[in-house]
DNA sequence: TGCCAACTCTAGCATCGCTAGCACTCCTGT
DNA sequence: ACAGGAGTGCTAGCGATGCTAGAGTTGGCA
């Protein structure tokens, strides 16, 4: 029973490894240099053991691109918590998000960019991945009603995503973010009470 | 002198075929289908023949994608001319927008979610591209001021950017695309003045 | 102590983008 | 008309990719 255990344990801890190792060459060299012999070799096992953990590659990133839902819906907490005024938290999430996927592309590339077969938006989906959504909408809620507060956060998500997606792919000119960043947000803004 | 023309003619001439070919197969297939091989195979000719015209498989994959903004820049000008009020063209240009990205996908991936090396938002820019721009702006002129209409035009286009995107990898629900869309034309439509 | 099961590694497959070098074609000048 | 030569397309192959079959070794159990 017990070693049964302990060889689980060290299988979960390698598996582990694998997660941390491709994720770390990921954001040193980008994907492209994530091939499985520079994986293996990193962790010290050989090919075929990556896929004793998981169905192939893909599989990899998927499980990476978990851990980064779970650092962008920290990072967007951390913000929202931050701002002074509830108010004033859609402008400090939306720049939180804008700067999570600037300075971690590779991770932001295994969320969003490959084709992680990943379940999104169904209640089967990881629950990371739901407290990300959930801090965009809590930013969110003090500028508009509960029935179409799910909707409007999917579409500032997708706005965001299309601002930072544009930008590193070289389609819009990074000078001018800031001005686009917030138009954006003032657009998602409640306006029609106070101009305060 | 003739003979050299016709030569050049001919290049010209493959040229577009190999393009056309490579646009043919991503669309019915995908861009994953699309090998030098099977391209090769599919111009009836031999794989060195693609390096004589292209330097590699992206700049085949950049040809594709001008002659996708060209059809784009065609599709949003369509809507725009066709809507019975300037006011009413955003909503009309920005779901050719959405439309063509559902059509085309392969085109779409192309043009924006391959790292092509296309010069983008700058004065080198191939015309067509600034043509795809320049339809979005005029589809906003009439809802904001010259001043902002650039950046504004910037955050539309990454707004539509990011809702086509993330629908099509599956982070966002289908059944809402309609209203996701209507919202975001909402938001970037002028409504100081008048609700009328 | 011997055996069996589980596990890991070596080696290799099919395919990828890309290229070197040979062979052929076809225009040119005498 | 005909030999020479420049240019052009092909065959074959390189290094690298993701992934897998089968051999070989290790380690716990009777």
């Amino acid at each position: 029973m017990s070693i049964q255990e302990r060889r689980e344990r060290e299988r979960a801890e390698r598996e582990q490894l694998i997660v941390t190792a491709a994720r770390a060459l990921a954001e040193a060299e980008g994907w492209e240099a994530v091939t499985t012999r520079r994986l293996a070799e990193r962790v010290e096992y050989s090919q075929p053991v990556l896929y004793s953990h998981f169905k192939g590659k893909d599989a990899i990133m998927a499980a990476v691109a978990v851990e980064g839902f779970a650092d962008l819906a920290a990072d967007l907490r951390a913000a929202r918590i931050s701002a002074s005024d509830p108010r004033h938290a859609l402008a400090e999430v939306s720049a939180a998000y804008a700067d999570f996927a600037e300075r971690r592309p590779a991770l932001y590339d295994a969320m969003f960019s490959q084709t992680v077969n990943l379940p999104f938006a169904t209640p089967q989906a990881p629950p990371v991945l739901h407290a990300a959504f959930g801090e965009l909408s809590q930013a969110l809620r003090p500028h508009t009603g509960d029935d179409e507060l799910g909707t409007l956060t999917e579409t500032l998500w997708a706005g965001l995503h299309g601002l930072v997606t544009l930008m590193r792919g070289g389609r819009l000119p990074p000078e001018d973010h800031e001005r686009r960043l917030a138009l954006l947000v003032n657009r998602f803004s409640q306006r029609s009470g106070d101009p305060t």
